[in-house]
DNA sequence: AATCGTTCCTGATAGC
DNA sequence: TGCTATCAGGAACGAT
């Protein structure tokens, strides 16, 4: 079985934490594109220069100058590395270019030279921004600014779940409120609906209703208050532990040096199924959600 | 209106 | 050993 890691929150925030920082992209101008895949052309991104690197729910959004966005969902198998270029014989193909392609810094994989590198983007101080997507399923899209913030898909989005604002009490309204309505669903899908919650995937809920001890098939309406308040702190505590440790990287993931995320050690249920419980010692179970697996300990969260 | 099924894609794995 | 069929999965979209 494939090993899948899609970036969810913790693992786009740890992105984003990088490009904002040690990347040393921001003020750099993007001067060509390069791609075996995407339909991103060099006319509309060069010359613009990039403001701010932000996240919301599992998407990166590089604010750029003329009052344009560039936005990327890595959806399963997609990672943003940031490496440096020079110019070859072969031109900017880093396929071609081999050995010109490296890491900014050095990572233990040396990942950014990797044969998955669908798209490149070339700035102007040196730095290549590349997307690694095993699967071409990941989404990179320019916007104008405006258009993005107000469009339906992004302005749907449920709250932050990291954010201050995210108190107990908006929460119990954001999973139990009317409309819309997601009071007859089963719990561990309403965690993942990013118009209810933003952010979460199919790792962190099972991880978070491993903490919460609660079993992923109850209906969120049928939640007790102690439940809905474990489930509120599992769900802070979990991501926020997984955002300091630079999230998970069982699979394809990487920070974008191309370094691992160390959420690994902390991993309870997910793609655990037959081994222990580190609580009470149960097997671990699998159970379809849907199209998802759902991992659980039926000893700790029961039905 | 809400929910269910299909689609995109390919590496890894299971089964023969 | 080598081939093929199956599976994983976020989210847009079509169908019911």
């Amino acid at each position: 079985m494939l090993k899948n890691n899609m970036p969810e929150l913790p693992e786009v925030q740890t992105t984003v934490n990088y490009l904002n920082s040690r990347a040393h992209i921001l003020g750099a101008r993007f001067v060509d594109v390069w791609s075996d895949w995407y339909k991103i052309s060099k006319k509309g991104i060069e010359g613009k220069k990039i403001l701010k690197i932000w996240r919301r729910a599992k998407n990166v959004i590089f604010d750029l100058s003329d009052e344009y966005s560039l936005l990327v969902h890595q959806k399963m198998t997609g990672h943003l590395l940031v490496g440096i270029w020079k110019m070859s014989r072969q031109g900017r193909d880093p396929a071609a270019a081999g050995e010109t392609w490296k890491p900014a810094e050095e990572g233990p994989l040396n990942d950014p030279y990797n044969k998955f590198i669908h798209l490149v983007f070339f700035l102007d101080n040196g730095k290549m921004l590349a997307l690694s997507d095993a699967r071409k399923f990941a989404k990179v899209e320019l916007w104008e600014k405006e258009e993005l913030l107000k469009s339906s898909d992004f302005n749907n989005l449920g709250p932050e779940p990291l954010d201050k604002s995210f108190t107990f009490e908006k929460f119990k309204e954001t999973l139990l409120g009317s409309p819309p309505s997601p009071r007859l669903r089963r719990v561990k899908q309403v965690l993942m609906d990013q118009n209810v919650i933003a952010g979460i995937g199919n790792i962190y809920s099972s991880e978070i209703l491993w903490k919460a001890k609660i079993h992923p098939e109850k209906n969120v309406a049928n939640l007790g208050q102690n439940e809905l308040k474990l489930l509120y702190q599992a769900i802070k505590k979990v991501l926020e532990l997984a955002v300091k440790l630079g999230g998970e990287s069982f699979s394809d993931y990487r920070k974008p040096d191309g370094s691992k995320g160390n959420f690994d050690t902390e991993r309870n249920v997910y793609r655990r199924e037959g081994q222990k419980c580190h609580r009470c010692g149960a097997k671990i179970k699998r159970l379809k959600l849907g199209q998802r697996s759902a991992f659980f300990c039926p000893h700790c969260q029961k039905p």
